[in-house]
DNA sequence: TTTATATACGATAAAAATAGTCGTATTTAT
DNA sequence: ATAAATACGACTATTTTTATCGTATATAAA
């Protein structure tokens, strides 16, 4: 329960990692695999994923790799979260919500205030903060 | 991720039945069960467990059932989470950890952080103001 | 005192979500 | 040309979650 996945643990070791790094230097998804035992092509997919929501930029060819893109003081941990993983929220009955019982539920509005609550605390803390 | 069990789910539904309930009346799992359509047995070991945990009294027998037995504004949804799923946190290479990498993980602190910022906004919450 | 209805709970099965791999294409420095 | 890197869809494996089954125990009421 509240569990952070993989994609968003291999997310934040990498972006921990390019943050250490020289600014503008690139990294390889195999560098960083082998730095920290990850699975490699998990780790590639989850990078190629930032550089599509132009979290970090990939280079391509050999010698290329990835680096940081943007100011990550500027991006919100539940940014960061929704672009990796979707909505935020402690339930999905807000979003997909084929959820057969939502005329009988009781629990919405209260569940919706955990929600806020969460989303809350996610936005004011930074990127940069958790991987600096 | 960051998801509710079915098991804290329904034991926030069946509280927040009670909770509308006139005090001290009972219910059971079956008429919980049918009035909100989830799985009656799934639904009794979570009440058995709020039962274990003082949350709720149980009532055994014919005619028998469950009613609320703490001040559920004393208790906070933290530890209500923590009851029923054990610790909160975004990640649990803090409690069982056999986590291989633990020597060259370079988001602990960091995920500490957001740990403790969870922990600290799941204590502010009761579950009173939850199952209102 | 028998019966019916409730809780209690361990064991197991089914389903869903997560994690990881494979194969192939594309890019590009050397 | 070749080798090393990213890109990405399809698939498989694993783990976790959800649900059911079977049986025991308690007790109110007939």
């Amino acid at each position: 329960m509240l569990k952070l996945t993989r994609k968003v643990e291999y997310a934040l070791i990498a972006l921990r990692h390019m943050q250490a790094m020289k600014p503008g230097k690139l990294t390889s998804a195999k560098e960083i695999a082998e730095a920290y035992g990850l699975p490699q092509q998990l780790l590639a997919k989850t990078l190629q994923q930032m550089a599509r929501d132009r979290i970090i930029e990939a280079v391509q060819g050999p010698s290329g790799g990835y680096r940081i893109l943007s100011n990550l003081d500027k991006i919100s941990l539940k940014d960061f979260f929704e672009k990796l993983e979707g909505p935020l929220g402690i339930m999905d009955c807000y979003f997909d919500s084929d959820c057969i019982q939502i005329g009988t539920c009781n629990i919405r509005v209260p569940i919706q205030r955990i929600n806020e609550n969460m989303r809350d605390m996610f936005s004011k803390m930074s990127l940069r903060e958790v991987t600096l």
